[in-house]
DNA sequence: TTTTTTTAAGACTAAATTATCCGATATAAA
DNA sequence: TTTATATCGGATAATTTAGTCTTAAAAAAA
């Protein structure tokens, strides 16, 4: 099994991005959110707590409350998300790790590797929200369980 | 925390290379490769024991046993090695693990995804642990604890 | 043959990650 | 003011992954 973000970063890029996609009301709540993308409402509801300490998202409390994004669509990339969950060990760090990954001392992959996350950078650091929900199908989000 | 591969495939391939450096020996312990690596005894003996079930490489019991390379190091790619541990699922899924991963429904990063999947898989697929092997500065080996 | 060395195998423990539960707090609406 | 609805925060549970321990089996050497 491999992996590139864990799960929790997985559900954090899912969910702002349901969000971004609904600019219209202005609160989502997590119930709705957790249902629509089909993912675990209490463990998505610490996530979003969390995005919200971190200014990414805003919330509010009670009726017609929920969670809304904190700045505009276009201001939010994919790399924001994925610093703000997992971090962005993997640009620093060896991909079979290798005690050491400097330029200096280093596996034989590494420079095949390094320009590969050079790529993998680019991707989240030039990709923002509103792109994202702009060029995602719709179709994605089926009706789920819970 | 992002990673790509589980750490078993990491010690995995840490091991098969340490197996390639050595081609002198006929057998080598897991007491001399994991001292020297510094990777944990009992649970890289698994590993290894699962690569041997697998081919990859030979083990003999008893005084002067150990183990070895199950085949030429220039026929072990690392690709192998990753397939025999984790699996290639991250060549079929979508990275940031929306439902559908298919060129027909799809996120918005997949193009570019793709791309890049393709190229990881290039790396593992190219690379043969004899290339790792000789490639690898040895001074990676530090003497370990244990 | 006995001893020593090393892998083989399975049960067990520990740690990290994922997921749930519950009581408190805020807040809008009745 | 009361009630219903949501987030907030901390504790707990479940699952997965990582790592350990113990006993058996094989094989070389004494
Ligand atoms: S040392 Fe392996 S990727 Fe840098
Ligand atoms: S759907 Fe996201 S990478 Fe294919």
């Amino acid at each position: 099994m491999s992996i590139i973000f864990s799960r929790q970063c997985e559900y954090a890029i899912q969910a702002v991005l349901y969000l971004a996609l609904k600019p219209d009301k202005n609160m989502i709540s997590i119930r709705e959110l957790t249902k629509q993308l089909d993912i675990p409402y209490h463990f998505v509801a610490k996530i979003l707590q969390d995005l919200t300490r971190k200014g990414l998202l805003v919330s509010h409390k009670g009726p017609a409350g929920g969670f809304g994004l904190g700045m505009k669509a276009k201001d939010i990339t994919l790399l924001q998300i994925v610093e703000a969950i997992d971090g962005v060990s993997f640009m620093n760090n060896c991909v079979f790790g290798f005690p050491n990954c400097t330029d200096e001392d280093h596996c034989a992959v590494h420079d095949q590797w390094g320009k590969i996350r050079t790529k993998i950078h680019e991707m989240l650091a030039n990709k923002n929200i509103l792109e994202m929900a702009a060029e995602t199908k719709k179709v994605q989000y089926h009706s789920g369980k819970q």
